[in-house]
DNA sequence: ATACTTGCAAATGATTTGCCAGTGT
DNA sequence: ACACTGGCAAATCATTTGCAAGTAT
């Protein structure tokens, strides 16, 4: 659980600033690690492991799985990247975000958004009330169906 | 009971209703279909389907692992059994429960717990006025930490 | 009798581990 | 140089699929 030893959560601005969080953490600056912060850097969105080890589709340079698993692994407990567990399917990653955004998944169309954190403060907080737990959606989301579906499916089985 | 031929969700007083459910509906009643659901029964909490398999830790007889994946499944499809994912780890099964009962999960220590439904409407309406989302935390739960992590870690890192 | 089921093996998808040659510092 | 890394193979975990033999109705 402990962050590492250098400071909090960073906002990438480009690539180069996160290399040299790299370098300035004690990891090295290899081409495979460049490459994965290129492809978070160029991704659409969340993407998986195996997503960016084929290089976004064929788009950028292949890495390995067990080296892209492993570098997303140390880069996030170093606090430059992190990932969400949207519904079933393989984990997400994306760069870390100074906010750290929470996520909400739709089980009906498949689709997610990312919030702020200050707009389900009171959806927290009434959790609290309910239940004493603190909430995070960051790591795993709010799931149930998105505004469309609930207007398409009206009343569908719950 | 009355007369469950082809009910949604059924509340499940005991083996043998099931059973009787399990044969309305038109399914057979096996020896390994009788043995999952008594160990449904017998189970403390929401059990892994390789939990069931194993008898609950040898206390009942074995099944086929590929069986019980499959009965699960059959029987989730007529409302006689669900399941939940709580964090990491394989999904957990249960008998169906009438209220279809909302789960939260610490993350910190890893206990989960149940609550009714009505306790977490505040919290769905929060959702709802936020993000238009329809939440529902039955097969994925609200993910955080529960009160007593909460106590004990004060205030640390997010 | 016949369709539904079981059990075993093998396949899958996601992720981890072991190991040794390669390379950043 | 030397420890940190990458790549490849193999292992693991959770779950699904294929199929021949068994059984509920």
């Amino acid at each position: 659980m402990a962050r590492a030893n250098a400071g909090p959560i960073l906002a990438a601005p480009d690539v180069e600033t996160v290399l040299s969080a790299v370098r300035a953490r004690g990891l090295r600056v290899t081409t495979p690690r460049r490459v994965l912060i290129e492809t978070l850097f160029a991704a659409p969105g969340p993407v998986s492991a195996e997503e960016i080890a084929s290089g976004l589709g064929g788009t950028r340079a292949d890495l390995d799985d067990a080296s892209v698993y492993g570098n997303l692994e140390r880069l996030e407990a170093l606090g430059l990247v992190r990932h969400v567990h949207l519904g079933h399917g393989p984990g997400k990653w994306m760069l870390a975000d100074r906010a750290r955004r929470e996520y909400l998944h739709c089980d009906s169309c498949g689709a997610s958004e990312a919030v702020e954190p200050s707009a389900l403060a009171p959806a927290r907080e009434a959790i609290r009330a309910a239940t004493g737990y603190e909430a995070r959606f960051t790591h795993f989301p709010i799931v149930g169906r998105c505004p469309q579906c609930v207007r398409e499916a009206g009343d569908g089985p719950g």
